[in-house]
DNA sequence: TGAGTTTCATATCGAACGTTACGCATTACA
DNA sequence: TGTAATGCGTAACGTTCGATATGAAACTCA
């Protein structure tokens, strides 16, 4: 169809579609309308990319979902870093919770989260899928207890502090903000949701 | 197969299941599994009926699960009434977070809740299911909402308290235990998130 | 006991599912 | 320019999906 000057590397006729396009585009998919409630005729539609490409490039569905959820979920070592850099454990987790407020209102993608909606539910076939998606939400949830402890180590917080109640609250508002976004509910009402789901937090020590 | 003397007022061969039992079944079942990805194959094991009986019992797919989704949800009048008998709007979100926490970990059922994860996502041709589940919060949250703005005008609740802000938080606190929950959290943890949740709530006038 | 009514179990329907075989098109390299 | 390698589009695979046609079985009532 056109030319690519370019070297590939490789023999071969080159990929006619931009593979992490398509990995976006069906991100996106998984994004809106869930993991086994996306079918493959969906995805093709989507990223433009008839199904047996898509099989040989990504495998099958589910490894197509797996890529999906990753590239979503994005690297653990950002978030850690993020965190780290917020001056106390309250801005990061404040930070995160904003942030989640904004990701699921944004209006280039679906509303919500993927962690929290693509695979809520599902049949026994999928749960395996359901387990990567429950792990990312841990990993994430160790990133928020190990940040609090911090704090609590570097004596900004009072030794007593739950930090694992407060990471789980923390999670649940933000995978309860998913569903409030998907009923429509919108950015500033997610921001003061979140504002005020911190209130429980122990008074910093001044 | 057995006889049954007692009179049932109508002429036919009478039905071999009992309805609601089945229907309590299937609501379990959905709850499990989700909408989209529970199939009618799963329900004929799971409700011990065959697929034409489903059929001639509840109609179709949809209207079996917007059934089960009623008898989940149950009367919104209950729910208003149990929240207008708690002493305050603060006991009453007090008290719906817990019960939530509960269901949630519930060993005779599944985990989470069935309005947070049955119809969290899928496709295009379930739209109106996911619209019957949103319904169903929306129905919740607007009596909390309505619960919270009866404290302040009896002056328990400071006049420029947010009841809507601290409705989406107890609606966002209850989805995202459903998460929690089933990513395996336990009942102390869920009703330790709850009641750390509510600390942002303002102090009651003493 | 026979007519009428309703539900039963069996067997299947067409459509959509995830996936792949196959032959042609397009590239790198000798 | 010929050969090997890779991706493409078409067309179809077997399975499962939601939903039903069909006729026997089980009931009420006259």
């Amino acid at each position: 169809m056109e030319k690519t000057s370019a070297p590939r590397g490789k023999t071969g006729r080159p990929l006619s579609f931009d593979r992490d396009e398509a990995l976006e585009k069906a991100m996106l998919t998984f994004w809106e309308s869930g993991y086994e409630t996306t079918s493959i005729s969906d995805l093709t539609t989507a990223m433009g990319v008839t199904a047996p490409s898509i099989y040989a490039a990504f495998g099958d569905k589910k490894r197509l979902f797996l890529e999906a959820l990753r590239r979503y979920a994005g690297n653990p070592g950002d978030l850690e870093n993020a965190m780290e850099l917020a001056p106390t454990a309250r801005d990061a987790v404040a930070n995160l919770l904003e942030n989640a407020a904004r990701l699921f209102t944004g209006d280039a993608t679906p509303r919500g989260c993927l962690l929290a909606s693509a695979a809520a539910t599902g049949s026994k076939a999928a749960a395996d899928v359901r387990d990567a998606a429950a792990k990312e939400r841990r990993i994430i949830r160790a990133i928020v207890v190990k940040r609090i402890e911090v704090d609590i180590e570097r004596g900004l917080l009072p030794e007593a502090t739950r930090s694992e109640v407060l990471a789980d609250l923390a999670l649940a508002v933000t995978q309860g903000m998913s569903v409030l976004a998907r009923d429509g509910a919108d950015r500033e009402t997610l921001l003061e949701v979140a504002r005020v789901s911190m209130e429980g937090w122990p008074q910093p020590k001044t």
